[in-house]
DNA sequence: TTCTGTGAATTAATTCACAGCG
DNA sequence: CGCTGTGAATTAATTCACAGAA
């Protein structure tokens, strides 16, 4: 799962959202969105619920956070509640976005079309490879690190998105924080460390096939027997001394970012 | 947030570890693969929560429902944790991957480093175009989504990943697990319907994006005034009749994936 | 004395189930 | 009636705080 926040007591004050609301508004709204393409005037706590691919009584719940959008015995105006989401989200405004780190992920996520449409716009893509310089990736030209802060300021930049190798992240981390950044999606396989009052959330493609892999595993000594038990290396003594080095397929640690910036 | 489960306590009986448990383990695993690396033999608690970016207490805690590994007044021997860790993980085990969909966001994924070093091997690419048929990408050829059931048996795949647009993900998703595929992890911004007991996990950007906006709206709204209230476009009756059909920024709707595969 | 392991307490999230509005 | 909105109940996750092993 991606994660993130920094602490703060997981429901932001104010009007009190909880955390795990606020992470489905965005699939109650890409749901709403579809609907309202269609025409779809009004729908149901059920329908939407399932389109979105939770169940009736949790949106119900979440949707009472916000306040009282729907109709008893009719259902929720399409229209209106795409509005109050999108507002409550903060999508009714403009949020200009620099991506740091132009390989094939930044790539990806420069040409990422779901992107400009809700409220964000790409202000900037950033390498520090100076041959990447001016070469238009997605139609927008990258620009070096070191016009960073520039970007960020003249831009009024609130919102990073770091897709560098995990050895650069933190020092790109900290640019982009010094810099004015207060909001961090991660894409790099390290913890960043961010003063207080930064939000980062992550995304890492190791992390969920390893939670996929847990599952796996439990499916397949489901069925047989009762114990899946070993399979391949030899387990270790407890706290002796220590066990073989773990060597193997070349230098992986902390894992080179998903490209090469 | 990348998500996923489908159903089911929530919490995978057997030996009931819990699944916000489970989705930490990888990251302690990182911290201590790290650590492995610079060859530290032990590591306290408070020192291994800090490097993976949670509290210690919840690390014990969590360490606590995998067995007793540590050594009070000394801590954790690190290459013997590595290894209960993937072993819980399932990580001891190789596990064949497919990637069906490779634009960018598939190629930045064929390429990403940490892939191979865990346990997980792509064993196939998979794409629908057929003139990227046969050119290699991360060094293996891509194949044509005509395969794919035979590529998934062959392999003995079970976990399947989706970097196709949205159009086409439910349609993978539904040849995959026809084909045997009982995990999947979904890169286009789609609420994939599986049958029981085939597991999904999302990664999507713009869900991400939209969960930072929401707190960054709040930290505007916090040192100035009480109230940030309005700021673009107008609310709208509420149940009344259709507020103004929601045209704008070109086709939206359930936005292209990431990339086009 | 140090630092783990874990019951107990607390807080958050989910689900139930139904009163009551349209 | 149908379907929302929401208190109450339930379950999960986190945090506290300390007994006890090394």
């Amino acid at each position: 799962m991606a994660t993130g926040r920094n602490h703060r007591p997981a429901t932001s004050r104010s009007r009190g959202i909880p955390e795990a609301t606020v992470a489905r508004l965005p699939l109650y709204l890409r749901a709403l969105t579809a609907l309202s393409e269609r025409s779809v005037p009004t729908v149901s706590s059920e329908e939407l619920a399932s389109a979105a691919g939770v169940n009736s009584a949790k949106l119900r719940k979440d949707f009472s956070y916000l306040g009282s959008y729907g109709t008893r015995g009719v259902g929720y105006d399409v229209e209106y509640l795409v509005y109050q989401i999108s507002r409550e989200l903060g999508l009714t405004q403009d949020w200009p976005v620099v991506i740091v780190g132009i390989g094939n992920l930044g790539a990806a996520l420069a040409n990422y079309g779901g992107f400009a449409s809700r409220g964000f716009r790409v202000a900037a893509l950033i390498d520090a490879d100076p041959t990447l310089s001016g070469k238009p990736v997605a139609g927008i030209p990258v620009q070096h690190t070191d016009e960073l802060e520039k970007i960020i300021s003249d831009n009024g930049v609130s919102i990073g998105v770091i897709a560098t190798p995990a050895g650069a992240a933190q020092q790109v981390c900290d640019r982009l924080v010094g810099a004015g950044v207060t909001s961090i999606l991660n894409f790099a396989p390290t913890v960043l460390s961010v003063p207080e009052g930064v939000d980062v959330r992550k995304v890492d493609l190791s992390i969920e096939l390893q939670i996929l892999a847990f599952h796996e595993q439990r499916k397949a000594g489901e069925e047989p027997a009762g114990e899946p038990e070993t399979d391949t290396a030899p387990p270790a003594a407890p706290p002796a001394v220590a066990v073989q080095k773990r060597t193997g397929s070349g230098p992986d640690g902390d894992v080179p970012a998903v490209m090469p910036a």
